[in-house]
DNA sequence: AATGAATGAGTCTTCATTCAT
DNA sequence: TATGAATGAAGACTCATTCAT
């Protein structure tokens, strides 16, 4: 909310203010909750100057939905492209979804909230799917290549999924218990149960 | 030899009216969205009787949060006292946790949101604390008893909570893809690495 | 604007109250030019309160319409009952028109303004062409009768109308000179032109 | 040998354009209903623009009325000029300013709308006296010739000028309906009764 | 214990107007 | 002369809350 030259200010950045104060406020107070006035007020800008770059309310919600999507999937596409070994990059997965909930904090949680709106739900829906295919295709290329063990991997993907759903909805409920991600991936990959007559140190124990 | 018209309802009966009907209410638009009339629509009340049992919108939403928390802790409660097994107590704990989450669907999310308001924190703050410490001694346990591996029981229960968490956002984002609990179980049980030197169908096989 | 016992009126008052105000309000600033706050204010209720009775200004503003144009349209019948002969209904029905126009003023053209809406275009419709038919047939009745000369029935009816709506219309433009209804009539009677070879005094010799 | 691009044209051009532009809106959505965007827009000239031309919006309305009502006092004065026949002229009269209704339409009825401004008052009062006296004195030109039977002239002046504006009104109100100006004045000439006695065709007898 | 009409502050949104460029 | 981003007052409408009955 830093007065930049307030009177002339180039139209992209007036753009970039809003959006950035907009994430700021709906991830605050929801979409409900949050009032053009205060992200006008966030961006520096009268409340008319909203208006002037996203129609109303719920269009720059669904700007905002839109670009974090965006964002988010080229991050994730990345990693699958910079081919490393299956184990690595689930891993790289898992923390690059987890560092993006961190940083996005509240405002993914939007994705879920706010019923009563269908809008943005397509949005959802295809994300998501997309990010289900590509960690069941993983978690296969895994099981080929004999680093997992045969397992059902669509529920695999679905847990990874929750996983990273529930880290996101631990950031705003209980931020002081976030899991470790390392430790997170090594009790996925290592599972909680003792190998039977195994007598030699689990590979999950991990702090000590 | 009155007739018992809807008008005089007892008063314990009228205040359940209320919060059944709030509970709906506000799960389907949440805490902005949803309006004191269409509770008191729902509950076949007028809007000035809602007032009569709770002081305002806030304290009514205050007190569904409580009421469900003490619910749901009872709940967890009974698996504790009656099992015996570490494994069969972990894996009921997460069906009952899950099942819960899928009966209270979106009232839950709204644990999380609707800040601004610093109301409910504490509730949720002591409810989280005890479930974390309740698993950690359970997996403590498995690991005496020797059915779990040796493991950073904290993380371990962070992460339980985490899947929890996770299947409730989905319940609301992506009702579609909901992990099955039998296969959360057993995946978090067994891990997805292939043990080592191990030619043998791993347990992890579930689909086939 | 006489405050009634300003905080408990019946529902029926109230309602009348805002109709009334309304009237007054729409009649002197436009649809667009009158707001919800002034006639609320006129009306001696809050804003809330008009929004109790009328789901929003162009429900208002059509019930309006539609009650007048009712209300019209039972006087106009009524002289039609009460048979008499041909002359003497039109020229009550003139009459009763113009002294309506007086009374509603401003309101009534509201009806020929605020376009863009399409709004209240189809009882506007409905209620002219019920009373060019109601005219055509009265021209008609008077050319059978011998009443009236040989002519177009049809374009009398519109002229007629059209008289009327300048009445209409001088009320809120010119209302310094506003034509006697009975020196209408007689011009419609008796036409400008000298009838030829006629020496008599002409009928139109009306004000001296 | 500069290229003249749009954003140099000419002030006099500019405000026609804007002229022309604002006839238009305010004809299409009133007073209150036009936005100087709108009409900037309509303009090809940018909203700033517009305020260089004229003060405000109120002004630039004010504007159009005096051109429109001088544009309409020349237009009369003419047939006045080289005419002779008093007849012809009332014909005349009644054709251009019907003529003029059509053309210029809903603006026309701005002049009677839009009150709570007492804007523009003064312009209309002199235009609607100084028609009143045209009339006036052609009607007892009339007389005085022997082509009009005696009546009261000012009566007659204020009816044609009620014709004249029901027909305005029903130019937007009932565009359907329009009377054909030459049934119109036939009618006035001759009347609506039958002359007594007079067993041949009467004058008005028009459709057939 | 219950009602629901009434209130008015607060929300989203529009638009006349200004002004740096 | 011209632009159009920016302003902020004002409008339609909502809704938590009160209170006479």
């Amino acid at each position: 909310m830093e007065v930049v030259n307030i009177s002339r200010r180039s139209g992209y950045e007036s753009k970039k203010r809003i959006i950035d104060a907009a994430i700021k406020v709906f991830s605050q107070y929801g979409y409900s909750g949050a009032t053009m006035r205060m992200i006008a007020k966030e961006a520096g800008i009268s409340v008319g100057g909203v208006y002037l770059y996203f129609k109303n309310k719920e269009e720059l919600f669904l700007f905002l939905m839109q670009e974090k999507t965006k964002d988010l999937e080229t991050r994730i596409a990345s990693i699958f492209e910079e081919k490393r070994n299956v184990k690595d990059t689930l891993e790289k997965y898992v923390k690059i979804a987890v560092e993006y909930a961190s940083e996005n904090k509240e405002l993914i949680l939007l994705h879920g909230r706010e019923l009563g709106f269908t809008f943005g739900m397509e949005i959802k829906k295809g994300f998501f799917e997309k990010q289900k295919k590509l960690l069941k295709n993983l978690i296969e290329a895994g099981i080929s290549s004999g680093d997992f063990a045969k397992c059902n991997s669509e529920e695999v993907a679905k847990l990874i999924m929750h996983i990273i759903r529930g880290y996101v909805l631990s950031v705003v409920v209980d931020p002081e218990n976030l899991i470790d991600p390392d430790e997170c991936v090594k009790i996925i990959f290592n599972g909680l149960l003792k190998v039977k007559g195994d007598s030699s140190p689990s590979l999950c124990s991990s702090s000590e």
